[in-house]
DNA sequence: CTGAAAGCGCTTACAG
DNA sequence: CTGAAAGCGCTTACAG
């Protein structure tokens, strides 16, 4: 396995090194006839760049990373494939980075990595997209970078995002049309951008429905199954319960479907349960849990390709359009 | 943030730039005091080599590959975290490469992924492990590569391994001591070698119990929810049900869950369930499942670990000691 | 539309 | 124990 080189290419194809060069990158001002018989020599020869090589001279790493700290190995897995189908297209490599949002040598840690490795440009996830300190530092080293968040206000165009208040709104929508009028809500964790948007729809729906928010139907429940178990038992145990509660994740539904077992409540005859993510285990829960799918990969996709082609280009361009969420009605909700 | 090279800091140190590179590769034979003075020289000139640059001189990119095809989530994000330990640990960067075992154009991509990124070593999981034409592949292109798999014979020594089947004996001897006899077991995929090692520490438990294998108590679950589900109606349905089913991986109990609750049978008061990796759905499913811990981390770190030593070493020395899985009791098994 | 020369920042022999 | 020279395989200006 002796590696080719552009030089033995070109020598393959009777034309420079250069040419040869000019075809790998798509560069324009190459005659058809010449390029032909590069292509020719190139998948003759088996020909692949030497992406070190190609980094070094370059001064680009053909490198983009991917920073996340989320407890949900499905939207881990989801995002990252994403970014590797824009990834592969382009000719880019992924170097992954899972991180503690709370580590304190977090920012030292992302430094040694820039500084070493070079990146082109980085995705962040939550709540990464809400940490000045990583920011500026991508400043600092002039690395551009894409955010996928839930946020809607247009504090920069690096953003792919979802729309969570109505996607929100349109589980909502889902209850009421079962005859819901009595439902509670499971708050994720405060100040995270995503659980107040889902908060918010819920909010907007309830008053688009002439129904005001009534605090005792809603608990917090810290996007995890423990405490949102605790949360569902509190809301379940009053005099007047809800006939429906809306997990704002799947993990906390699970919870939520835990307090009903516990507390012989059937689901959904007694009591509809939905949560949103459509993680794996809303399919293996039994009841299988109704549920609000966030496009993860294709979203991915999209920063993907934006912060690509932004780099390619070193243009604003590339523009993100709104990425729908979806409504998958399972077995957990069902009319009053 | 202007780069700083090995000769900026060769000037400082007053050296040469093939010292300071000495110093930085931890290489023999420098001087104390020479050593101190470049290493001065790089903390204040906060220096970081250039990978690229680096990979193309020395020829070794600094990246290991890490190619996988698993459905379950929880297990890639578990892989990955072990390998990046052991590749931050020693300066290496980590590709990942999800891929489809199913997929006829696998060769090639691996075979470009090789040509372009020309990744110092590989790490394999199933099905790969036992995919000669995979194996091949990386023996053509000289790249050393270490198997996660749960084989025991010694095929190779690269091979960081679970032992399997005494895992499996370990759950049957649980469901013993809570004093079941009719114990079914559903199995995985067929051909897969951690299905068999499981299926086979069923067995052995059995005759060790002095029971003999009823083939009316075993079914394929294929390793997914729905098939699990179907197989175990089937054993459930029969004249004579056993008391408990072990399913040889975790969503595959879920399943049997499932039909469990579709046939009014109660768990774990009329049947005991469990399941095998510790999946997070396991303690997310009403009643917690108990199962059987698979230390994915340190096994997949102990895989990056002995792979790296080797590429360093080229040698053959790293040892990959077995790891135990650990049983973890939970709600969805009792006594009989 | 095409090419010859210089250079990216390291490491590899080799010499002393 | 230390260093000067050449080279890794590309791309970047620049020239024609």
């Amino acid at each position: 396995m002796k590696a080719v080189k552009l030089q033995d290419v070109a020598d393959l194809a009777g034309v420079s090194a250069k040419t040869v060069s000019r075809v790998v990158n798509h560069e324009a001002g190459v005659r058809d006839q010449t390029k032909e018989k590069v292509l020719k020599a190139i998948n003759e020869l088996n020909f692949t760049p030497n992406k070190s090589a190609q980094s070094l001279a370059a001064d680009r790493s053909l490198l983009i990373g991917l920073i996340y700290d989320n407890p949900s190995t499905a939207y881990i897995t989801r995002l990252q494939e994403g970014v590797l189908r824009a990834c592969d297209k382009f000719g880019y490599g992924l170097v992954i980075h899972p991180s503690d949002h709370r580590d304190i040598g977090l920012i030292k840690v992302l430094q040694t990595l820039l500084a070493s490795t070079r990146m082109d440009g980085m995705i962040l996830t939550p709540p990464f997209t809400e940490n000045e300190a990583v920011l500026d530092l991508l400043a600092e080293y002039r690395t551009p970078y894409v955010l996928i968040s839930p946020l809607d206000h247009q504090q920069t165009d690096a953003l792919v995002f979802t729309d969570d208040v109505s996607a929100s709104m349109q589980m909502m929508q889902h209850l009421f049309d079962l005859g819901h009028q009595r439902i509670g809500f499971i708050r994720g964790l405060r100040h995270r951008s995503g659980s107040e948007m889902r908060f918010s729809g819920y909010v907007r729906a309830l008053h688009r429905h002439g129904l005001s928010l009534d605090p005792r139907l809603v608990a917090d429940g810290k996007f995890t199954f423990e405490a949102a178990e605790v949360a569902a038992q509190k809301l379940l145990e009053t005099d007047h319960p809800p006939t429906a509660i809306f997990a704002s994740s799947d993990y906390m539904a699970a919870g939520v479907l835990k307090a009903a077992t516990n507390l012989n409540i059937s689901v959904p005859t007694q009591l509809s349960i939905c949560g949103f993510d459509d993680n794996p285990i809303a399919r293996y829960l039994t009841p299988t849990l109704t549920t609000m799918r966030h496009p993860v990969r294709k979203l991915a996709q999209q920063a993907g390709e934006l912060l690509i082609t932004r780099l390619k280009q070193n243009l604003e361009t590339a523009e993100a359009t709104p990425i729908q969420s979806e409504l998958i009605v399972r077995e957990s909700t069902g009319p009053i």
